[in-house]
RNA sequence: GGGCCGGUAGCUCAGUGGUAGAGCAGGGGACUUUUAAUCCUCGUGUCGUAGGUUCGAUCCCUACCCGGCUCACCA
């Protein structure tokens, strides 16, 4: 995979433009205790267009994905079992994977999407807090916080409007019951990079914060990160930016505290799922960047997740909307003409035969599609996933898996022509042959081939159209067709 | 309440300082050894409301109305 071959987008280069003199670190990040789904795509994909707008003026630029690994587990992600309450409170990288594949709860997540960016070919370093911490990446941004606690209190109180609480810190420590909530602060030991700080049950503890027995509280990480990774530019989601949020608090204390500028920004608006409303990982209603990458190719998913434009919001429909998003893609990047909707019937059609599908393509008009048939394959790939996993009822041709109700509607005649049919199809034959069964068993029997094929198609699907019937049953399955045919026909409705 | 984003043909949306477009749906027609697909044809709607800037605004500014989302550290 390749990075995107997509022009820069406008908005992009306007805020490459308000960026000043390189080089440039742009940071995206998000914290993994649950599905990372695409609306955080968004941010990453946001800060891949400005990157790639200051790369296009010559600027070398760092793009970061910090994933904040650290951050203690506050609520249990759906389908995870109710024992983990006891992990509330524990850094998500300490905490074990429910599954027992990664390597921590935040892994668990982390991994799937970190395999979707680089599917994506996406040039990014994806970074783990618990990590830098332990590395000593923060121990300078720590100390200078801790030795400005009283200041960083101050804007706290004075940004967010609540008073912080007695043995409030800038610091969290981890106790050696794996808790980072709950703890008293105490005392600084500078030489010794080490907090002293009094547990929930009351005992007296000490966090080498050169170590990563703790972390910086949110806010104050969000400021000391950009200093300490020299951050020039971050999006947010609109949920961080409103007033008393987090990037006032983190604005003033880049400026006040660590003496370093406030990164640009770039606000963007947030991704809804058609009908659903806003993704939640809370509630289960996610769209994950790898299922999206098995229905559209890794730039589609770009534009389908940036819209036109990120400021706005915007509602994903990968169900009946998808197919003219696919072909509004298509032609925007020169890929050959063929309405999704086709595609996705002759790729429920022909099954796995991408050379059958390619002389169906040719038959209808759309030989250019057919031309690479390895372009095809995956072409027909996307569409046959979309067709079993997002299409609409009415785009979806499945054999169902019991007879359908329909069927008991059908005629003497039609139950005839289907037992007549069930008798003559052969495992040997292929699609055009059974093809041609069908259609001369309807002639001999004198029954017009529509109702002949209608009849099929009840049969079969349980509706009254379909697509062409041959090639379909070929890619069925001859076997288990003349079996419902045969109950079918013999009245078993 | 603050913030952000919308309010354009039945539906979904695009759009530009100079008197508005697409897709779908719908109507009509053509073609095809079933289906699917394809082709042709038909769209005057106070561009949320009221003001303002301008020679001129749907697009700029102001106010208001309506809707969605967001502010409890889940983008």
């Amino acid at each position: 995979m390749t990075e995107s071959a997509l022009p820069v987008p406008g908005w992009a280069r306007e805020v490459a433009a308000s960026l000043g003199e390189g080089p440039h670190v742009v940071v995206t990040g998000i914290s993994p205790s649950g599905h990372i789904h695409i609306g955080n795509l968004r941010e990453v994909l946001v800060g891949e267009a400005v990157c790639r707008a200051l790369r296009e003026r010559g600027e070398e630029v760092r793009f970061i994905f910090h994933a904040d690994t650290a951050d203690p587990l506050r609520k249990i992600a759906p389908g995870v079992p109710k024992e983990y309450e006891r992990y509330l409170g524990h850094p998500i990288a300490k905490i074990p994977d429910p599954a027992g594949e990664h390597e921590s709860y935040a892994e668990s997540f982390l991994a799937p999407f970190e395999r979707a960016l680089h599917a994506m070919g996406m040039e990014i370093d994806v970074l783990r807090s618990h990590e830098l911490y332990e590395k000593g990446v923060y121990t300078e941004v720590t100390r200078e916080a801790l030795e400005h606690t009283e200041e960083l209190r101050r804007i706290m109180n004075e940004v967010t409007g609540r008073e912080m609480p007695e043995g409030w810190s800038p610091y969290v420590p981890r106790a050696s019951s794996g808790k980072l909530t709950g703890n008293r602060f105490v005392r600084h030991l500078p030489d010794e990079h080490k907090v002293v700080f009094v547990t929930e049950e009351g005992r007296e503890e000490v966090a080498d914060y050169s170590k990563g027995e703790g972390k910086l509280g949110w806010r104050v990480e969000l400021a000391a990160r950009w200093k300490a990774l020299g951050v020039t530019f971050e999006p947010f989601g609109k949920d961080h930016t409103s007033r008393g949020g987090s990037t006032d608090t983190a604005d003033l204390m880049a400026r006040e505290v660590f003496g370093y500028p406030v990164p640009g920004r770039y606000e963007y608006e947030w991704l809804q799922i058609r009908g659903l409303g806003a993704m939640s990982s809370s509630r289960g209603i996610v769209l994950l960047p790898g299922e999206m990458l098995e229905i559209m190719p890794p730039d589609a998913l770009r534009l389908l997740v940036l819209g036109r434009d990120p400021s706005r919001a915007l509602d994903v429909d990968v169900a009946a909307g998808f197919p003219r998003f696919m072909d509004e893609y298509r032609a925007a990047v020169g890929e050959p003409e063929v309405p999704f909707t086709h595609l996705a019937l002759v790729a429920q059609t022909f099954g796995e035969d991408i050379g059958g599908a390619a002389e169906a393509l040719r038959h209808s008009g759309y030989g250019a599609a057919a031309e690479d048939e390895g372009r095809l394959a995956r072409d027909l790939y996307y569409a046959r996933n979309w067709a079993e996993r997002w299409a609409p009822e009415e785009q979806r041709f499945k054999m169902t898996g019991e007879v359908p109700g329909l069927a008991s509607q059908l005629g003497e005649e039609e139950r005839t022509y289907l037992g007549i049919v069930a008798e003559r199809l052969g495992t040997e034959m292929d699609a055009e042959e059974i093809q041609e069964t069908l259609y001369s068993a309807a002639r001999e029997l004198g029954i017009k081939p529509r109702r002949a094929f209608a009849a099929l198609y009840a049969a079969l699907l349980g509706r009254k159209s379909g697509p062409k019937a041959g090639p379909f049953i070929a890619g069925a399955g001859v076997e288990v067709v003349r079996e419902r045919l045969r109950s079918v026909a013999g009245g078993e409705v």
